[in-house]
DNA sequence: TGCCGATTCCA
DNA sequence: GGAATCGGC
């Protein structure tokens, strides 16, 4: 009989879960989940770690009842993945789209495929997979608005059912895991797993939708969906939402407007890949990937680099600061409420004493005024390091021949930029103009 | 604690 | 053809 092995990830539902359905398809199936320790991804926070645990015991008598055991291990997913996946002949998993997720899948799949196991990755949670929406340039949209106009005219996939098969009785996972006392406040306010999230769903699409589109940004009136943790670890999917919210819009076309905002929101998960790239230092502006590396690296950044990171952000991807203001509050030792946000309001122009809205940096020129030699680019951006000094700001201007003898592979080894600095420095001067 | 393109000046 | 200067964004 073949064996499948499903690695479940951030798609803890059993419903519209592709890697699930596959390896069902193709014999007897053990689904694993592992905390996975590789250093360069974040581990959750407390919150988040609480909702795991109940959502990994939820999905548990879920799997077993169609007759498959949750195994739980923790560990560096490719050491945990070669014992996990002995005797099975093939994996399946969800994709995911994060830089340094993405390279432990890479590093998974070849490892696997190398002891001879079929490795199948499927959809992850998103409405449609990055690279299905480009511009006509063929590159990822850099602005929402048309981001949302080609994402609208796309055929997003229609959910899968749930699998079925016989019951077996039900493991015990994630048994180490201590409820932490604070943890019982959490609970008032929340039910995990995957019907909770579809419950969720339909109480936010009967009773408060038509409420959202004039209410969501006053917290008071509460009436968002509340759906973003059950995203996030995937117990009901992006598809599920869409598909959901059109068959309302289609049986009730007066509601369609109040839909149809409602999923523009939902759209807003799958625009930012820049801020992703951004947080983890994989622009392609070496002094801006420097920055962001320090800053995960040692909790700190120097002064003038927060301005110069924040500038990118707040005006040449023009994505709200305050998502760089968080990040920057859950990496930076030394934030303060007195002076993170405060920094933050100045470069976006926003706060009282605000920076002209003009003042948009150059992170090449800066580099080449504050790290001409390099210095502090070679010191977090190793990859980098043997480039010439008058290359090191800007590799992407840098010959092939140089490239080469420098070990550098645009696009491999170290990003394009993912910013064009000319051309958005004049959208956000335009931006900036109209407001 | 800005950048950029145009202009001017000098070699 | 490069450095210095300046105004507009």
């Amino acid at each position: 009989m073949s064996k499948a092995l499903v690695w479940l990830r951030n798609d803890l539902r059993l419903s519209d879960n592709p890697a699930l359905a596959a390896a069902m398809r193709h014999g007897s199936v053990v689904a694993l989940y592992i905390h996975e320790t590789d250093q360069a991804l974040r581990p959750p926070g407390g919150a988040a770690r609480w909702w795991l645990h109940h959502s990994l015991r939820s999905i548990a008598v879920q799997l077993a009842q169609i007759g498959v055991t949750l195994r739980v291990d923790t560990g560096e997913a490719t050491e945990v993945m070669r014992r996990a996946a002995r005797g099975f002949d093939q994996v399946h998993w969800n994709r995911r789209y994060a830089p340094a997720q993405r390279t432990i899948d890479a590093a998974n799949k070849s490892d696997l495929a190398a002891q001879g196991i079929e490795v199948q990755s499927h959809p992850g949670n998103v409405l449609a997979e990055p690279w299905t929406i480009a511009t006509g340039a063929g590159k990822p949209y850099s602005v929402f608005t048309p981001f949302w106009r080609s994402l609208k005219a796309t055929d997003i996939a229609r959910p899968l059912t749930a699998p079925t098969g016989g019951p077996i009785k039900a493991p015990e996972v994630d048994a180490e895991y201590r409820e932490p006392v604070w943890a019982k406040k959490l609970s008032r306010h929340w039910k995990i797993g995957e019907e909770a999230a579809h419950e969720t769903l339909h109480d936010f699409l009967d009773q408060r939708l038509s409420l959202y589109p004039q209410g969501r940004d006053f917290p008071a009136r509460a009436v968002t969906s509340r759906l973003s943790p059950h995203l996030r670890h995937g117990e009901i999917s992006a598809r599920q939402i869409w598909h959901a919210a059109k068959a309302l819009a289609h049986a009730e076309p007066e509601r369609a407007a109040d839909v149809e905002k409602f999923l523009s929101e939902l759209a807003w998960r799958e625009a930012p890949a820049e801020l992703e790239a951004w947080k983890t230092g994989r622009t392609g502006i070496p002094l801006v990937d420097a920055g962001m590396r320090e800053l995960w690296q040692t909790g700190f950044m120097d002064n003038r680099v927060r301005m110069l990171t924040a500038s990118i952000l707040a005006k040449n991807l023009l994505i709200d600061w305050r998502t760089g203001e968080a990040w920057f509050w859950d990496c930076l030792l030394n934030a303060d409420v007195a002076n993170n946000p405060g920094n933050w309001q100045w470069v976006a122009g926003s706060g009282m004493d605000a920076s002209p809205y003009f003042r948009i940096f150059n992170p090449i020129a800066q580099g080449e005024r504050f790290d001409a030699e390099g210095d502090y680019v070679r010191r977090f951006v190793p990859e980098l390091a043997k480039l010439p000094d008058e290359w090191i700001q800007k590799p992407f201007d840098a010959p092939e021949s140089v490239l080469s003898k420098s070990g550098v592979t645009l696009g491999e080894t170290y990003p394009f930029p993912i910013v064009d600095l000319k051309a958005t420095r004049a959208r956000a001067l335009e931006a900036m103009k109209a407001l």
